[in-house]
DNA sequence: GATACATCCTCTAGCCGCTAGAGGTTCAAG
DNA sequence: CTTGAACCTCTAGCGGCTAGAGGATGTATC
């Protein structure tokens, strides 16, 4: 049996998120002492491992609702988290093509910069010229 | 003299965000009609306009505050600003390398699915088993 | 001048995913 | 039996908005 604080450190997780996550019903009450601390069991450290994962993977709390109900149910078919991982993957490169376009004119910015006064400034003068911008309003 | 409203078009700014930003004291408090609507002028909007076009790059509210304030004093030296886009720079950097890991075991996960029921589902054993993950405690 | 109605106003509360802190209790070691 | 680390609950805050209630203003048309 495990108490919060060592279940915390076997994954990883600040002992706040871990009541957090409870309170949000993605883990279930755990057992308590007499006292009202609570106790931890193996079932238990492993939805919190699997979760933590799902969260470096950066899966929305939601999405990890889902993927937690599909892997309770062992009999139903996978396609639905194939989605969602899909779905994940998808915006993991939409988010990649993003920051590379925003690289690329950071990047421009600062290699103009020769280091005068503010006034001659390329990082400002470039924030403030919209029109050789290369990221769109979306 | 702009309405909040055309100030909104024009900058691709919803009309609340404007007025959070004014609230912060990002934007500065602007001329009011006799009945006590907003109205703005071109300093205004280029003041907005850099805020946003910042923003686009993922400067923080904070940071920008800061490119703003060099960026109204046209004497200073620039290093200050060079610094920030510097270190946004980075930011940047770091997130790509972290999404392209992502992307990696995202992808290594949706290939090795084959379709069956959970059970089986590849997607759900990656993300139950943290040992084969690449992705580190940090 | 009346009317319609789009746009404006303020205010409060909510989103996500935690995180921090106050103020008090329980547990385990010595 | 005492110490003190770890636990408890509760509330509030972070960034950066966003939404909605409930009401006032501004402008175009008759």
């Amino acid at each position: 049996m495990l108490t919060i604080g060592n279940l915390s450190k076997k994954t990883g997780t600040k002992v706040q998120t871990i009541r957090y996550y409870e309170q949000i019903g993605l883990m279930p009450e755990p057992g308590r002492t007499e006292g009202g601390q609570r106790r931890y069991d193996n079932a238990q450290l492993d939805r919190l491992s699997f979760i933590r994962h799902s969260r470096q993977l950066g899966f929305s709390l939601d999405a990890i609702r889902e993927l937690l109900d599909l892997s309770d149910h062992p009999n139903r078919p996978c396609d639905e988290a194939d989605a969602i991982a899909r779905r994940q993957l998808k915006q993991v490169e939409q988010r990649m093509a993003r920051l590379k376009a925003l690289r690329t004119e950071l990047k421009r910015m600062v290699h103009e910069c020769s280091g005068g006064r503010t006034a001659d400034c390329r990082v400002l003068e470039v924030l403030r010229d919209h029109s050789e911008c290369l990221t769109e309003h979306e």
